[in-house]
DNA sequence: TACCCGTGGAT
DNA sequence: TATCCAAGGGT
């Protein structure tokens, strides 16, 4: 037993906070039952990602593939479409890698174990405890965010929750922690606590149900943690990108490489732009260079800001025509498309916004033009 | 370990 | 407006 839980009740704790999840949890789509596949999804969606924002994903994926062997013998781009705007794609690629693993490897059955389970890709130290307790009413930790921010302030831990080793200590005091009955409850108490009541800011102490545990609020600490380093800033990034459309009114697409940032998403075509350099001149040369078309560049058409994490992109937006409906070269892959198939394709937010800020159906048959 | 990987809502 | 951040994982 860690020292950080001496004279801690932990019985009473379990009891004050699993009563009160099971007086006042939120009714959501994932929670309509246990199944394994369901939770595993569900767990997936919300990485880094709102209730709110999920919910709407979660219910139109499970009408999609409401089966582990649906998602598996499903077309990964129709998995990528389903995730389009969700972000983080790299999730719904690893998810339906796993989803296949556990239909090859394991009998269609998700493994129940830590050890089998952490193998599936996309699934690491959070994912698997929220699986094995919530699916599988296994004693297992599951530390998010929430859980760091609610022990932090319960415990009164000063150390940066930015640091992944400050997870495992708390993975470590879980193990005493956890309800050994409902470690389910416990575990999603845990999190609801941290969404309703022991929010980041202005927690709403007078209202919790673990109040007389909290270290913090005995202090009168609690707006003072959990303890976290500041990010870094996002660094800036100037973009051209073309409208490139042919004699038939089609649009050009490529598909974005295999790995990396919005690893296998469509897009217009686009170059980073050093600031001396003329715009149209450049993007004239690389689509040259790149798809062997002569595009005359016209107009500038609008910028569009895409927010990472991590980056900014500034994309400045051209008109470009071609002449004939040129064949397109199979070095890179790319698409003539129309309004009629360009839904089928999966598209970063920015060029959602590109679709729909310069192109519009002109009738109903073929083609787009220009807005403004 | 620190950085890469999205998006949109809250403050 | 700027910053933070929300049920993290991969490398």
């Amino acid at each position: 037993m860690s020292k950080i839980l001496q004279d801690f009740d932990i019985s009473t704790f379990q009891n004050d906070l699993v009563t009160w999840f099971s007086n006042h949890y939120r009714e959501l789509p994932w929670r309509e039952n246990k199944d394994p596949y369901r939770v595993w999804v569900s767990e997936i969606m919300l990485q880094q990602t709102r209730v709110d924002t999920v919910i709407p994903y979660y219910q139109a994926f499970m009408r999609q593939f409401p089966t582990l062997e649906t998602l598996a013998y499903a077309e990964e781009d129709q998995v990528l479409k389903a995730w389009e705007g969700l972000g983080y794609y790299s999730r719904a690629r690893n998810l339906q890698s796993a989803v296949r693993e556990v239909v090859e490897s394991y009998g269609g059955e998700v493994p129940s174990t830590r050890k089998e389970i952490s193998k599936l890709k996309g699934v690491g130290p959070y994912t698997a405890g929220a699986i094995l307790s919530i699916a599988y009413d296994q004693p297992e930790p599951a530390v998010d965010g929430n859980v760091m921010r609610v022990l932090s302030r319960v415990l009164y831990i000063e150390e940066d929750i930015a640091k992944v080793k400050t997870r495992t200590l708390f993975e470590s005091l879980l193990y005493d922690l956890i309800s050994k009955e409902n470690p389910s409850f416990f575990n999603q108490g845990l999190m609801e606590l941290g969404a309703l009541v022991c929010t980041p800011t202005s927690p709403g102490c007078l209202l919790c149900p673990v109040r007389d545990h909290c270290r913090a609020f005995a202090a009168g600490v609690q707006e003072q943690l959990p303890i976290k380093a500041k990010k870094k800033k996002p660094k800036a990034k100037q973009l051209i990108a073309a409208v490139i459309r042919n004699e038939k009114g089609q649009v050009l697409i490529e598909r974005r490489p295999e790995k990396g940032l919005l690893a296998k998403l469509w897009q217009f075509p686009n170059v980073e732009l050093e600031s001396t350099k003329n715009a149209q001149q450049v993007l004239g040369d690389y689509i040259h260079e790149r798809f062997h078309l002569d595009a005359a560049v016209g107009e500038y058409v609008q910028t569009v800001e895409h927010v990472f994490s991590h980056l900014i992109w500034n994309i400045r937006v051209y008109e470009a025509t071609v002449k004939g409906v040129p064949s397109l070269n199979d070095k890179y892959e790319a698409d003539w498309v129309d309004d009629r198939t360009i839904e089928n394709y999966a598209f970063p937010v920015s060029h959602q916004k590109i679709i729909q800020g310069n192109l519009r159906k002109v009738d109903d048959t073929i083609g787009f033009t220009a807005e403004g």
